[in-house]
DNA sequence: CGTAATTGCTCTAGCCACTATAGGAACAAG
DNA sequence: CTTGTTCCTATAGTGGCTAGAGCAATTACG
């Protein structure tokens, strides 16, 4: 099976340019070429480009994917490492959801002051005031 | 009171470089300045910037605060077009939270599974398949 | 077989919201 | 008067792409 580009970025839901640019970055490898140098790319390609594709939809990102690629490449029976990433990333998704929460909370605060007051700029005095100031880094 | 933009930076939880970015980019209008041309500051401008900075730590972008302040300076009592951003932003955080909570699950399924069997790959082979794939842009 | 549309190639620049660095000038403390 | 901190401008870098220029190769159609 020979895959244009193209036909691989059809396959895996990514644009050409995104093949080229994780092809730069070393996470996918530099593929074979046709004589007049075009890309060829084979399943083992789409494994790959499904692999990062997949973990990029659940936010890891590039660098922590290439770790995972490296693994996954060596011969290592060992678990952990990868665990170790994965650990690693639902933590800082839990506390996304956790940040994101609070900060709905508050926006919901601010749209039933507006709504109860229908004042001008209640909007405003909410964003101007300390109140319920959350640190974006916490 | 006369403050320097370091002061301004500590009173409001930005870096003197940020506060300088939001000029360039004429969120912040632009001080006066000493004889030796060094930024003066004072209690407007640090409600001005605790507008933006809690807005930034609530997820608006420098583009809908840059809209939010402009209204703020009319003399318009309408209250609408910030309430539409304010609703236009509720909903796009609640879709974050959504496409993250999916996220957790998916990533909590690879962790148990990789405990279950403590096998090299699961979590490769988890990202290699389709099986519960999520589109990041839904 | 010729031509037009599509796809491919490389290289560069842009997006967002900052952050960091260089190289210098001004200011505050001892 | 020196030393250390803060300030100034200007430029470049971050991540993860996306868009464009300008050209070569391939594919589809008459």
């Amino acid at each position: 099976m020979r895959l244009s580009i193209g036909d691989l970025g059809r396959r895996t839901g990514a644009t050409v340019q995104t093949i080229r640019y994780y092809e730069k970055l070393g996470l996918m490898p530099p593929p074979f070429r046709t004589p007049a140098n075009q890309r060829v790319y084979d399943e083992t390609d789409i494994q790959r480009m499904t692999f990062i594709r997949h973990g990029r939809a659940l936010g890891f990102s590039l660098q922590d994917l290439a770790e995972l690629v490296a693994l996954d490449m060596t011969a290592d029976t060992e678990c952990t490492p990868a665990h170790k990433t994965l650990r690693k990333h639902i933590k800082y998704v839990r506390q996304n959801i956790e940040r994101l929460s609070l900060i709905l909370q508050e926006l919901e605060c601010m749209k039933t002051g507006c709504e109860l007051r229908n004042e001008k700029s209640y909007v405003m005095q909410s964003l101007e005031s300390h109140a319920y100031c959350i640190s974006e880094h916490s």
